[in-house]
RNA sequence: GGAGGGGUGCCCGAGUGGUUAAAGGGGACGGGCUGUAAACCCGUUAGCUAUGCUUACGUUGGUUCGAAUCCAACCCCCUCCA
């Protein structure tokens, strides 16, 4: 199979700038491509991932990606995808932010395997030092204003009627100019984006052509939605992020077994590198048993950020609350030492302080909604202490919070 | 710079003096059904030291017993004109 027909096969392939050619230089040359991240969170979430796994995809056909960390554009804010302007970020929480990202690419990208090497670039090593009579003399002239008003990203902006400021316009210049530094720096041939992106990607792919007469291609990924055709990656409660200080591997996992039935073959497909001959074994063995296709899903997912050993412990933990009924498993677990439990501890608190509230009325209005349970006993007072419980109960108590979170209080000295 | 329209809770959006913590929808969360799925039904959806208090309809002042609602100034957005 060729690349260019694996990403077929597994959905990566949005639209390309010319496919033709691409899959002729990809089959017989080594390239070098880059996808960019800006760095607006402390971390990736799940949204980011289809360009991780794509990335590691050309790594794997012997390609060499280079991760293009936006700390310049960053300060910019690009408007795709977005109705409203993205609120400017300080310096230092970009830097933060940077350093965040790197830790999932040295985790996904790296190897010791000289065919996986990757390379990092930051495009406020050129953006920042820009000047802008300069660059609008040398650059400026290959962009026009009436191609740039029919990106959809402006489009859908001026549509609305929502006020889209020059700074946030400019950003594509930047995209595109991005581009073709990477182009005379590493000879970058090919940049990939979510599908929001290929205005922006067509506008470098046409300014290197314009002012260096390269042919360089562009190929987007299709926006990542699940099967109700809501955009993943964030919910209103929790994105699904990828550093693990950000959300556990065991809800990292339940994130994966929890997907819509009509999902999971896709996303085995894109979110794990199980074969082509495998995933169709798995699709034909467990026709009548989408629950096993979820749980290799999770594991493969799993094992791919966090380990294999993580990925069978959710498996475990999993296994223990939903089938086996049995909460003498690994769970998060506050300890409450003796200074603290002289004090009356609330229920409330703790459900809080676990963060499975978002503040101490949402963790009473959980009680009063029948919610919560003390080792799977249903809790009614929402003022409930559990001081007297857990001093009967030296193992501790398993508090669940719906059918899905679980946690454990200890008494410790 | 001028004229007109607008800024409401996580989002959309109703509300033009009191019964408005603010209709309705979406989303999210919880309950039921189930398979830890979908669909469907029900509930919740500002905070807190909690049967009360505090904060909240762009911002700041004012009128009033009482303001999201009326007035003034300012900020921001949109449309048309220059």
């Amino acid at each position: 199979m060729t690349l260019i027909e694996e990403l077929k096969f597994r959905g990566f392939l949005n639209q390309c700038t010319n496919e033709e050619t691409l899959n002729e230089i990809i089959n017989s040359n080594k390239i070098n491509f880059y996808i960019g991240f800006d760095c607006t969170a402390k971390s990736l979430h799940i949204g980011s991932l289809i360009q991780i796994m794509i990335m590691r995809l050309f790594q794997k056909y012997g390609h060499t990606p280079i991760v293009l960390i936006g700390k310049g554009t960053t300060r910019i804010g690009d408007p795709s995808g977005k109705d409203e302007t993205r609120k400017i970020l300080s310096d230092d929480e970009i830097d933060s932010n940077a350093k965040n990202l790197r830790q999932v690419f040295d985790r996904f990208l790296a190897s010791d395997n000289d065919n996986t090497k990757w390379i990092t670039r930051d495009n406020s090593e050129w953006l920042d030092k820009l000047n802008y009579v300069n660059f609008l003399r040398d650059y400026g002239k290959y962009f026009t204003i009436n191609k740039m008003l029919s990106f959809d990203s402006v489009k859908i902006r001026l549509d609305r009627e929502q006020s889209l400021n020059f700074v946030e316009f400019n950003y594509m210049i930047f995209q595109a100019y991005d581009f073709f530094e990477l182009n005379n720096r590493d000879n970058c041939m090919l940049q990939i984006g979510g599908s929001d992106q290929w205005g922006n990607i067509v506008n470098g792919v046409e300014l290197i052509r314009r002012a260096s007469g390269k042919e360089t291609f562009g190929l987007t990924t299709p926006l990542l939605t699940n099967a109700n055709g809501d955009k993943m990656g964030k919910t209103a409660e929790g994105a699904i992020w990828l550093n693990e200080d950000m959300l556990s591997a065991y809800d990292y996992w339940q994130f994966w077994r929890n997907v819509d039935d009509r999902d999971v073959i896709r996303f085995l497909k894109l979110f794990t590198e199980l074969s082509k001959k495998e995933i169709e074994s798995i699709e034909k063995e467990n026709a009548d048993n989408v629950n096993e296709t979820k749980i290799i899903l999770a594991n493969e997912a799993t094992a791919m950020l966090h380990g294999l050993d993580k990925a069978k412990k959710s498996e475990e933990t999993a296994r223990n609350i939903f089938k086996d009924n049995n909460l003498s498993t690994d769970l998060p677990t506050i300890e409450l030492n003796s200074k603290e439990l002289e004090k009356e501890i609330l229920l409330s608190d703790l459900i809080l302080r676990i963060n499975f509230a978002s503040s101490k009325s949402a963790s009473r209005k959980l009680i009063r909604g029948n919610a919560v349970k003390i080792n799977k006993e249903l809790i009614k007072d929402e003022l409930f202490s559990v001081n007297k419980l857990l001093s009967n109960n030296l193992d501790g108590l398993v508090i669940s919070i719906g059918k899905k979170k679980y946690f454990r209080i200890l008494a410790t000295e």
